[in-house]
DNA sequence: ACTTTACCAGACCGGTCTGTATAGTGTCAA
DNA sequence: TTGACACTATACAGACCGGTCTGGTAAAGT
């Protein structure tokens, strides 16, 4: 049930997707859908729930293949980049909600508590990568990781990973000063 | 008459605003707005081209105060930093207006052009630089350009721009060999 | 065999949206 | 004065949406 309104809402926005459309991909009766959920608004905020969870869930697998500090966050990168070159991707899901709905609704803190573990995660591994400035470079990747992702929506443009990577590669070089990878020399 | 419409679809989103908001804030009739539009979406259309034209123009009045393409660049997360800080910014009304917009509207090309245009002057400007690798730096650029809108607009922090800034400059520095400006040593 | 429970199917209500059609009003020119 | 025009104001049609309510049905419990 929850999954057709995910399939739905995320593919073609919450606002353009009606009820019946969810209840009926879900094969299920308006008014078991309204037993489990309060309302539309209460739908779409378990659809956000869902999707924050999947994605974190993803994410600290990946981390947990990888033992560096450095190179967890290069495996975002990497990761972000297996997520957009799939074919049913469609940007984020958590700006594209943004954008549909009233500021301070039920929906935008779920967005605004998944920036801030993002922005945390981020703090945290530039800390561990012994970043002279966490709070600084953290915040630099942070902003690598969402311009990939609107490249990769608005662009349609699956390489915006590798570019970011790239640049988030070169932060981490800079920023820390004992880096654990001897830096290779330019020129 | 479009400035009413530009007014009430960025603030509150194209689709949570019905035309009669819009006349009544234009304080026009009906049959004057469809007199002078097809229909809503050739106002949105208006609307996004007219902030697609404005942004253009104040994109290119600043870099015309500035000479060396080096700070050109740095000339627009400047730009950036003060577009954050106006009280009534709400993100990119691009960006917002393609999270509601079904894929191939005609708003959506819109969108599609005012990306090419920011992503040709990035290139061009890197170009301009000296960058060894024009194409890629110019993409980099363009993602720290979204990433800092995204952060303005979602964590409503403007200070993103500066961080962007930032990173641009390291970049720049990095990719372009004989940097006209003399770059400071590290340690 | 009877009841309870759970669920699907669909009618229905009030509201909102886009877009059109109609009626009224002021203005300018001939 | 009259007619053309441009505009406002408003009523209206058709569609759609969220949400509630009713009826039918089939399985499970006793």
């Amino acid at each position: 049930m929850l999954a057709a309104a995910e399939e739905l809402f995320y593919e073609e926005g919450v606002h353009n997707v009606g009820i019946e459309r969810v209840i009926e991909r879900a094969g299920v009766a308006k008014a078991s859908l309204y037993g489990n959920f309060k309302g539309k608004d209460d739908l779409v905020r378990a659809y956000l729930l869902q999707r924050r969870e999947a994605r974190q869930g993803r994410i600290q697998a990946r981390l947990a293949q990888v033992e560096q500090p450095r190179d967890k966050v290069l495996a975002i990168f990497d990761l972000l980049a297996e997520i957009f070159a799939e074919h049913d991707y469609r940007g984020c899901a958590f700006m594209r909600a943004a954008a549909e709905m009233p500021t301070g609704s039920s929906g935008r803190e779920v967005c605004d508590v998944a920036r801030k573990w993002t922005r945390a995660l981020f703090i945290d591994l530039a800390r561990q990568s012994g970043a002279a400035q966490p709070e600084a470079l953290g915040h630099q990747l942070h902003l690598l990781y969402d311009g990939a992702a609107v490249s990769a929506q608005m662009d349609r443009d699956p390489q915006a990973a590798l570019a970011a990577r790239a640049v988030a590669a070169h932060m981490l070089d800079v920023a820390c000063p004992a880096a654990a990878k001897p830096a290779r020399r330019k020129a």
